[in-house]
DNA sequence: GTAGGCGATGTCAGTCTCTGACATCAAGAC
DNA sequence: GTCTTGATGTCAGAGACTGACATCGCCTAC
């Protein structure tokens, strides 16, 4: 057998959840979250640059699922399209795993530094969004409305998916959220 | 004289500015700033909850103006008209501030963890803007583009003031920011 | 098949942020 | 003049984070 058990990150951040689940961020050390997954503090440190970041190793790869599926949507299409469908791409990344998703922004909403830390990840989504498109030629304007757009409603669909106790899946609340937006521009657009 | 030099907050707020400054955020610790104030690393955090607060005292200032500006616009007035002249107004706080504001901007930029609360700061002015223009029966979609359009046009005023070098002030820039966009609402409406 | 390089982890010691409990002291209230 | 109060100081300690160095199994080169 190995030297080491596999998948220490992912040990990692399955006890930091359960212990920040069971009794609250700060009154949860990373000795004991270590501890939990059979490893060091100090090695908890060589995955994680902070305590927060436990919870946020995941956002690196949204944003590379975001990227690339901006890049790859077709030459034409209108960026606030492009944004839509990167977006439901990117739920479909949470399928099955909703639950997980429930405890962790259960966690995430309990305690202000954790929300400082998600505000600047989904910042940072935004900004990512924001060069894709402008990589594929969406002028300034338009790329950063669509980027800060999508962002919002990605939120939106999220709060509402994990609220949520049907069968669905986050794309297609991704899909709900851009509709109605559709729908409420065609509205209010002057004619 | 007084058993203590009044002041105390100031004196620490002044003398981080200028630690930062010299040698760095990481590289300043709290014991350096409360000597160089004449004070206790006790006493700083009876002033600051946190070692960054210190460069973010002000905020809560300009949270209060803003609300009360928003607060006092003319009834009919629209809602962006009343976020820019609200903007314009905390804009005259910052005359004379000038390199003040430029060397904490500097700092800012220099370190992530002061660069994420400055994030969090101003989608905190954000939300206190869509609440006092909700109080004052703006609805929630317009309330909350003009509260967020308006920080982000607040944002790249206070950046091309802090770098330039003429005698205008923020507030000049802030309307000119708002005039711009002004044009390019009515360049890109649909007729 | 063995020597050594390499990568993941452990150990240890230390710095710094942040907190709680209690002491001190001047100024104003009465 | 005593008493209360608010701002500060002192002390001790927990816990986040870092740097330096040790360990140990796997893999490659020879």
């Amino acid at each position: 057998m190995a030297r080491w058990e596999p998948n220490a990150r992912g040990r990692l951040e399955d006890a930091a959840l359960d212990l920040f689940t069971e009794r609250g961020y700060d009154k949860t050390t990373i000795a004991e979250i270590a501890q939990r997954a059979g490893l060091t503090e100090r090695t908890f440190f060589r995955h994680f640059t902070d305590k927060r970041e436990v919870l946020f190793g995941g956002s690196a790869h949204l944003h590379d699922v975001l990227v690339g599926a901006v890049a790859g949507a077709p030459a034409g299409a209108p960026p606030l399209t492009v944004v839509a469908s990167a977006l439901e791409q990117v739920g479909t990344l949470f399928e099955e795993r909703r639950s997980f998703a429930r405890r962790r922004q259960a966690a995430i909403k309990a305690n202000a530094e954790l929300l400082e830390r998600e505000l600047v990840k989904l910042a940072g989504l935004a900004e990512a969004l924001d060069a894709a498109l402008r990589a594929r030629g969406t002028a300034e304007g338009p790329a950063s409305v669509a980027a800060e757009t999508g962002i919002a409603l990605f939120r939106a669909a999220f709060t509402s998916w994990i609220a949520a106790d049907d069968a669905a899946d986050l794309s297609e609340y991704i899909r709900a959220a851009f509709a109605r937006l559709h729908a409420l521009a065609l509205a209010s657009s002057p004619k």
